[in-house]
Parts: C-alpha cells; sequence; structure tokens
RNA sequence: GACCCCAUCGUCUAGUGGCCUAGGACACUGCCCUUUCACGGCGGCGACACGGGUUCGACUCCCGUUGGGGUCGCCA
C-alpha cells in the first residue's frame, strides 16, 4: 500500500460505558492507522466534570482492549490540559477573534424557545457581540460572569471528507458558539481541536453527527493559526427502531455483549463491515485481514441498522474457526460458574474438556450456550426429556440397553469405529433397526433426545460411564 | 422549524451508463445428507422510494418530491 501512515484517534467521553457506535469508529481508526503503519491514539475527553466519572474510564479502555484495540502511545486526559486550554481561549479572545458573551444561561433558552415559537433558526443572535468597552468594564465590575464566545467570519466554510464528498456551509448557519464557560473552563470544540493539534492528529475520522462540530472546529483551528487535519465523518449505526444508539434507550455496552458470549473477534469482523465493505462477497475476516484490505474510501455514506442477529451468525463462524483449545479456555469457566465442575477438575481433564467442545462447536451460536448443551457431561444426575422418555424408554428398551451395554463394556478398543461396529452387529442380530438402539441409547448417557452425533457422543463420555449411565437407565424404565 | 447528510431485498451489502430478467450474506423457507439436533450442499421467497429529465440505453448522471437520519447546550 502507498498511503503515507496516518495519526489517529478515538475520543471517548467517560459519561457512559463504551457502545458499539464508539466501538465502530474505534475499530475504523485502529484498521485505519495499522493499514498506513501509523498511530492509533486515545484521548478521555472529561473536560466536563459534573458530567464525567473517572470510574467509567477503566471499563471503556478494557472494553476495547477485549477488542484488541489499544493506544499506540500514552492514553491522553483532557483533564490533565485546563490550564492549557484556557490559555487558548484567551488568546482567540486577546486577538479579537472572540468575544465576551453576559448572556446567562436562563436568557438564551428565552432566545432559544422565542426562536422555537418563530419557527427561525436556534442560533446565538450576537446581544454581546458589539457591546462597548464602556459597557464591558462595567459588567465586569459589576461582577457579572461572561462566556467567551468565538465570532464566525463570514463566507462560507467547505472542507473535503474521505467518506463523503466535499461538504460545504454558509458561516451565517454557524453560530458564535462558546469556547469557554464563564468559569473559564473550555468547552469540548476548543479542546479537541488543541488535542487534536497537540498530538499531530492527521486524519479525524469521527461519526456523521459531528459535521456540525467541524464547522465549528474549523474557524478554532483558523483563528489558532493551526493546519487542518483530515477529515472523515462516518454515517452512524441506528438501532432496529432507526434511532442512533444510546445508553439512555437501553442499548448495550459491548462489554455486555461478551457476557452474552460473543466473541471479539466476531464483534471486530461484524463492526467493521458495518457502513464500509471489503467490496467482495465474503465477510468473514480476521483482524490481520482487515488491516491489510481496510480502505478508507470504502466507507458508505448511509446509516447503517445493527442488527444483533447477523452478530450471532458472525459469531457463528468465528467459533467454528476457533481451536478446541481456544474454546475450551473460554468454556471452562462459564462451566465453573454454572457450578457443573471445579477448575481444578477441569484442568486435570483438559482432553475431555476439549473433546466435547469440539462435538458441541457447530451447534453454538453463542459461547454461553456451551454451557445449557454440555450439562450431561459433568453432571451425572440429570432427569429424561418426558417426551422422549415416553417416546423411547418403552419396556422393550431394558433389555436393548442392557445388552448394548454389555457388548460396550466388553470391548477392548473403545474407538468411534469400534462402538458403530458393536451397534451395528447388535442390531443386525436382534433384527432391528438401528434407531431402535440410538434413541434410547442417547437419551440414556444424556438426558436429551438430540445432540451429537452418537458414536462422537459414546466416545466422549467414555466407556465407563456410558456403561453405567445405560444400566441406571434400563433399571429406571423398570421401575417407572 | 433552520441547516446538513442519506436513499438497492425485512437487515448488512455488491453494483460507478449497456456484463442486471440486479449478485452475496443474515433471517424466513423447500429439498438433500442424517440415528436426533446441528453443520454442510442445492433451491425458493425477497429490493433498485416516487416523478421528471439527460442518453441510443439508466440502479448507476441531473432536478424535484417523498421518506429516513443527524445537528442546532456555558454536554461530549
Amino acid at each position: 500500500m502507498t498511503e503515507n501512515p496516518v495519526r489517529v484517534r478515538i475520543a471517548p467521553s467517560p459519561s457512559g460505558y463504551l457502545h458499539v457506535g464508539t466501538a465502530r469508529m474505534a475499530i475504523a481508526n485502529f484498521l485505519y492507522a495499522r493499514h498506513t503503519s501509523g498511530q492509533f491514539l486515545i484521548r478521555i475527553e472529561n473536560t466536563d466534570a459534573a458530567r464525567s466519572d473517572d470510574s467509567l474510564i477503566e471499563p471503556i479502555i478494557s472494553a476495547l482492549k477485549w477488542l484488541g484495540i489499544e493506544s499506540d502511545e500514552e492514553i491522553i486526559f483532557q483533564s490533565d490540559r485546563i490550564e492549557l486550554y484556557k490559555k487558548h481561549a484567551q488568546q482567540i479572545l486577546n486577538d479579537g477573534k472572540g468575544y465576551r458573551c453576559f448572556c446567562s444561561p436562563e436568557l438564551l433558552a428565552a432566545d432559544r424557545a422565542e426562536a422555537v415559537a418563530n419557527k427561525g433558526p436556534l442560533r446565538y443572535n450576537r446581544r454581546c457581540l458589539n457591546l462597548s468597552q464602556e459597557e464591558i468594564d462595567k459588567k465586569i465590575a459589576d461582577g457579572e460572569k461572561f462566556a467567551i464566545r468565538i465570532q464566525i467570519p463570514e463566507g462560507q466554510t467547505t472542507f473535503n471528507d474521505i467518506v463523503s464528498s466535499d461538504l460545504k456551509r454558509d458561516n451565517v448557519e454557524i453560530e458564535d458558539f462558546i469556547i469557554a464557560r464563564s468559569d473559564g473552563t473550555a468547552t469540548y470544540n476548543l479542546a479537541v481541536v488543541i488535542d487534536d493539534n497537540d498530538m499531530k492528529i492527521s486524519h479525524v475520522v469521527r461519526g456523521n453527527d459531528h459535521v456540525t462540530n467541524t464547522f465549528k472546529q474549523i474557524h478554532i483551528y483558523n483563528a489558532l493559526g493551526f493546519t487542518l487535519p483530515t477529515f472523515g465523518h462516518v454515517p452512524l449505526i441506528l438501532r432496529p427502531d432507526k434511532k442512533k444508539v444510546s445508553k439512555r434507550l437501553g442499548d448495550k455496552d459491548v462489554a455486555q455483549y461478551k457476557e452474552e458470549g460473543i466473541l471479539p473477534e466476531a464483534m471486530f469482523n461484524f463492526l467493521c463491515l458495518l457502513r464500509w465493505s471489503p467490496k467482495t462477497d465474503r465477510e468473514i475476516y480476521n483482524v490481520e485481514e482487515l488491516i491489510e484490505i481496510f480502505n478508507p474510501n470504502h466507507f458508505n455514506n448511509s446509516n447503517a441498522i445493527f442488527n444483533e442477529e447477523k452478530l450471532e451468525a458472525f459469531n457463528k463462524e468465528h467459533i467454528v474457526l476457533k481451536s478446541d483449545h481456544e474454546l475450551a479456555t473460554l468454556v471452562a469457566p462459564l462451566l465453573v460458574d454454572a457450578g457443573f465442575t471445579t477448575k481444578y477438575w477441569l484442568e486435570t481433564r483438559w482432553e475431555y474438556l476439549r473433546s466435547v467442545v469440539s462435538i458441541l462447536k457447530t451447534r453454538v451460536r453463542r459461547i454461553s450456550e456451551f454451557v445449557a448443551l454440555s450439562k450431561y457431561f459433568f453432571e451425572f444426575d440429570y432427569t429424561y426429556d418426558p417426551q422422549a422418555d415416553e417416546k423411547n424408554f418403552t419396556p422393550e428398551a431394558v433389555d436393548l440397553l442392557n445388552q448394548f451395554a454389555e457388548r460396550l463394556e466388553k470391548l477392548d478398543t473403545y474407538s468411534k469405529e469400534t462402538i458403530e461396529k458393536a451397534l451395528s452387529e447388535y442390531a443386525l442380530e436382534k433384527e432391528i433397526k438401528k434407531g431402535k438402539l440410538i434413541h434410547p441409547t442417547r437419551l440414556a448417557v444424556s438426558g436429551i433426545p438430540n445432540g451429537p452425533g452418537l458414536y462422537d457422543l459414546l466416545l466422549v463420555l467414555g466407556q465407563e460411564a456410558v456403561v453405567e449411565r445405560m444400566k441406571k437407565a434400563a433399571l429406571y424404565i423398570q421401575q417407572k
């Protein structure tokens, strides 16, 4: 690839957990950086002390880490840079590119209400733009609080966007927004520009919901004499009801998907292919492959709906792709949590777990499903499925079970082949169809009417357990 | 309401003027495989929002309409 290395970032604010929208942007930026051998950085945007909660930072970082995304450099915290922002706000004011606004929040709210009533644009009316020096001095002397607004010059603002085409806006549509609050602290837009500039961010790739901010931020870049980065505005991920994902509407934390048995590689792959396409018919890729084929020109420019069913399908594919050992590692703690077994027991019987996982993996869509499906591999006092019991545990099944169990018991070599041979021979001798034998046996050893192929099942459970379970079932039938 | 973005199957998408009676994936569904449930294989259902242009020819270009989304905080 011939593209120059990019320096990109993701800038979550700790006012909530990491939702799929932010995760998606992190993936896009991460891929862009890796693809061009550039750098991917993380910055925590916690300028608003009232809304930010530092205890939310760690979960966000670890959710990203779960996806395999980490910052290439030390994580930047905006809370460490408050004074720096203040200085720049002051500079804009001193340079005459901004002005003091004494309008109270209440007054501003009233302005907005009036604008709504008159069906006009909700923009600041520049009431404080032309205050005379005397008026300003008097208000300050009277102890009136003021915020600092940047003054948007006349004209038009345009920029190139690597996702959409060129974007243009008349400056009258951009209001003189506040860059410093009345307590002197910087607002989001100012802080972002200063940080992106200091961090030498070359490409700002973010959600579509930021285009209005970009138009505003360009004027800060200009006022401060900074050079503009390249922008890219990716369409949003919408909920099935077509609303922007938000925690308020109950959208899940990325970490929650982990709890629900989604593999990080599936989430990564799925999210990557939302609003971005490899332009091929293939859709299952690992991270290395995505890094290789990533191309910022392949973004779609329309919103996409997050469909959990499809995520599950991706998950299924990635589960099959994983080795039995890796899956066993993921499943083991769940089995312990479920109380099926202990950590120690599993550690000493790792091969057993591996084979259990191996014969179950094509019937599972989420890692968590392994638990329900594998109960009988670890617990012996399962009950028999009532319907299957009635159908398969008939009086004649007693002899079948006992006699077949004896044959299995006598097997010197207990393998899939010998098991199958034993069953075929016995069925032939009894002149019955194999099914007559298979169904009761399955029910006897697992308690349920479905599951892995019987020969696999008998092999994995082991000779001893199988014989014991079959005899126990025979006894059960006699007593019922 | 103002401003901006967008518009192919229910959903994710391919498609950059003729290869399209529109391809793939998920979901749904039929058949096959099979001891069961899955996996897998082969089919089916199912979309170019609408109306005007431009053109020999439009899913592809232009305009409008409609629809959807976003932003409009001393939040980020």
